[in-house]
DNA sequence: TGCCTTTCGATATATCTTTATCGGGTATGA
DNA sequence: TCATACCCGATAAAGATATATCGAAAGGCA
């Protein structure tokens, strides 16, 4: 909609953003190796990538590398964590303490990357009043009063679907400024409110399609049985 | 890679083919509710989306509709039903019964989508002979064995990363055609394997990026306050 | 030192995806 | 029956993203 063209730390492709926590993935790894130097050609050998598009990706960070060297291992670990913000922690509440909440709730490695879930809400008084992974299950109608108190600005909607868009109304009421919402469905929020999607029933169309296809049309293994020294980028996403 | 330019059920924008459960999601409450005609301006209004795009993703499930009146809701629901593949179930293994693991094996609504978690496999012995939400978990060493003979093609990772990248070359080795990955490692997998990846971490740093921006960068609610009677097509994905 | 290879950064091109536009068909209601 | 508003389908344009290419910098090595 605006027409801003580049400015800096404004604009980056969702793709790229989405690769970045693979390349810190990675380099971890490498660090943890004890590789100092890493280039943007062995990113992408272990990735699957084209070396131009590591680059590319590692740009919008900010960071510089240096020819025939490449990048300090240490440095872009910390360039990358800065830049999706994942040196000052984000704390999150929870909304909806079934099988997937609970799941999220257990995931400790999440506070590695800057997310913090502070609590749960729930409506069932079953669950109410109980722990999950050290977490509090409260009456949702809290939420607003909490929220508002502890400062918290991000929301996880772990709620069935019918249910999703009341929740999120809430949320939003409360001050919440971003939602990952785990519930199938496309809320509908103002503007400024920032809703990341993580729709499972989606990603279960991508599969159930291309098994489809493997089975209906004649696509049967075409390049089949290995041995292919080719940069073999395979399909995925 | 391919040349192909539009053969016909060959090729899809992965953004359509996310986009498609969503409009079945949406369509599905239609019938409910014993709507019987929909146009896309209908469901572009529900789901903030322009017309012109549903239309074109419509298009690619091969459905005709009609000037003036739209689709037909039960023809449509059954032609993104059958373009899926959701028409018959797709049985999978899932490796890794932990927290996530679990959380998917008591996912009943699944079978409604052509996917059916047929068994969980893992290597924690005080896990291995209990049962999941009605599901056995079983020995890691069996998985090779039992998929070929129930005939099983889809594999589900919800295993440490460490071991993702072993636990994806045994189902391949075991006949596996297809991959859903929730572990936050890119696989390396031949070709005419299809993996796709859920990383969960790569959602995460969208959200944190975008809660950083807020904080960090002068982006103030710059257009706070609602009053919006406009499409109000906010940030999503 | 001088040559060769690797790799970065920038720019250009290709491909993919979204959005706009146009023409024509069809229900609805005067 | 005719005018009108609506909606589909096709094609074109615009916008994003991915890939290719080129010059220059830097290290390795004769
Ligand atoms: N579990 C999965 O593997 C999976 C997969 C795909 C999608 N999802 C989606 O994730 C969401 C949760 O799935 P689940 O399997 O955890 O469901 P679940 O039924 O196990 O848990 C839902 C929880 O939400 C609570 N709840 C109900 N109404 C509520 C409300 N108004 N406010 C707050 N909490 C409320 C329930 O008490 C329950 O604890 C659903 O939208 C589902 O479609 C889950
Ligand atoms: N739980 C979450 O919310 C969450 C979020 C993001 C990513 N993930 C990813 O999903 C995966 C699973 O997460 P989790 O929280 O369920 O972990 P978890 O530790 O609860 O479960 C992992 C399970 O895998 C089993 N396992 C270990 N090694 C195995 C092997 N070689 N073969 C088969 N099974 C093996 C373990 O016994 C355990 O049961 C991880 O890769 C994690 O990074 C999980």
């Amino acid at each position: 909609m605006k027409p801003e063209k580049h400015l800096p730390g404004g604009a980056i492709p969702q793709a790229s953003l989405r690769r970045l926590p693979q390349y810190h993935h990675y380099l971890v790894e490498l660090e943890a190796k004890g590789v100092s130097r890493v280039s943007t050609s062995l990113i992408g050998r272990e990735l699957n990538l084209v070396p131009v598009q590591v680059r590319k990706d590692l740009q919008y960070t900010g960071i510089v590398g240096r020819p025939k060297t490449g990048y300090e291992v240490k440095e872009l670990i910390q360039t990358i964590e800065s830049f999706l913000g994942w040196n000052n922690v984000n704390e999150a509440f929870l909304v909806g303490a079934g099988n997937l909440g609970t799941a999220l709730l257990g995931h400790e490695r999440f506070s590695r990357f800057g997310l913090r879930i502070v609590a749960a809400f729930d409506t069932d008084a079953a669950k109410i009043g109980s722990w999950i992974h050290d977490k509090a299950v409260l009456p949702l109608d809290k939420l607003p009063e909490l929220a508002g108190r502890m400062g918290i600005h991000l929301g996880i909607i772990t709620a069935p679907a019918e249910v999703a868009q009341s929740v999120a109304d809430r949320m939003i009421e409360a001050g919440i400024q971003a939602i990952w919402n785990f519930a199938p469905v496309r809320l509908r929020v103002p503007e400024r409110i920032f809703v990341h999607n993580e729709d499972l029933y989606s990603s279960l169309a991508s599969l159930s399609w291309k098994l489809a296809a493997r089975f209906h049309t004649g696509l049967r293994h075409e390049s089949d049985d290995l041995a292919e020294p080719e940069p073999q980028r395979s399909v995925q996403e």
